[in-house]
DNA sequence: TCTTAATCAGACAAAAAACTCTGAAACAAA
DNA sequence: TTTGTTTCAGAGTTTTTTGTCTGATTAAGA
């Protein structure tokens, strides 16, 4: 079950935050990301593939080819995926699914959702991958297992 | 596109608030709740008797029959419409999807997360329909058009 | 040059979520 | 007692999301 993204969007932050634990331009195989984030390689290969038109990330055909973090750590941070594959509605839409948000009428929950929703879109856009990469290598480590 | 919570949730919530801004046990038919809430019929009509089992709503068939809040909205918060309907994993599962959440590994958004997680929580579960009334009736009312 | 391994594009399939239908039971009012 | 209106239960349908397959293309290395 998932919290605020698709499964999508999830695994696609995963394969990301992987990719952003080695050196730019490392290759990477579907196969081998896939592996290590637990999830079908079909489904990850289409994923990277929308976010490779995207430009986060890039592709090498042929044999001894793969996925690779095509930016510069230093200048994606999570919010660009999302962006990617999801899209920013979420951050733009009520929790409660009412249509109309207006300052003159407000839902029950106006005020602190609107508060919680700009700090999570902070939470997801004020840090880079580069500024992740020492907790996310160390996540990354534990799934090897 | 919902944010956080399914349809069914969105609407049950609406559904209730709906029924908080009247006197308890005021009736309403799944037909004029649906309309007044925007949502087919029938789709609210199986939602009200989810909520029905878990007993904050109750029913009455027959002719001039209906759905009515059957707890005191003194006693009902939205956090308990969200649990009867989505469940409460929501509350427990990571943003990024990833499997294990440990003190020892976390992922890159721990911290934050964690504690943008416990406000949501708390924004649905520390005021009960009753405080939300006032907002509630201003936020029904501009849905009459 | 040939084999092998990879992405890519797009169709396809399965599963889940959203939504509808049908028939039965309840019951108020004519 | 009959008629009309409602919930209820459960099956059925549609749509969206998730996941798979196939065949074409690219390219490294034997
Ligand atoms: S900001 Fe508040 S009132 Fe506006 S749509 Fe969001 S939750 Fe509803
Ligand atoms: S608390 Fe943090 S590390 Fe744990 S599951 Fe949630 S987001 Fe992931």
């Amino acid at each position: 079950m998932t919290v605020i993204f698709s499964k999508k969007c999830e695994l696609g932050l995963q394969a990301v935050l992987y990719l952003s634990a080695f050196p730019k331009n490392t290759l990477f195989s579907a196969l081998e990301i896939s592996e290590k984030i637990n999830a079908p390689k079909e489904f990850v290969s289409k994923i990277l593939q929308t976010l490779t038109t995207s430009g986060i990330i890039g592709s090498k055909k042929g044999n001894s080819g793969g996925f690779f973090l095509k930016i510069d750590p230093g200048s994606v941070r999570l919010i660009d995926v999302v962006s990617a594959i999801d899209g920013l509605d979420l951050f733009r839409n009520c929790v409660l699914g009412f249509p109309g948000c207006s300052v003159d009428e407000p839902c029950p929950v106006h005020e602190t959702w609107g508060k919680l929703r700009n700090e999570t879109y902070t939470m997801l856009s004020n840090q880079t991958l580069a500024e992740l990469r020492d907790i996310t290598v160390n996540k990354i480590n534990s799934l090897k297992k």
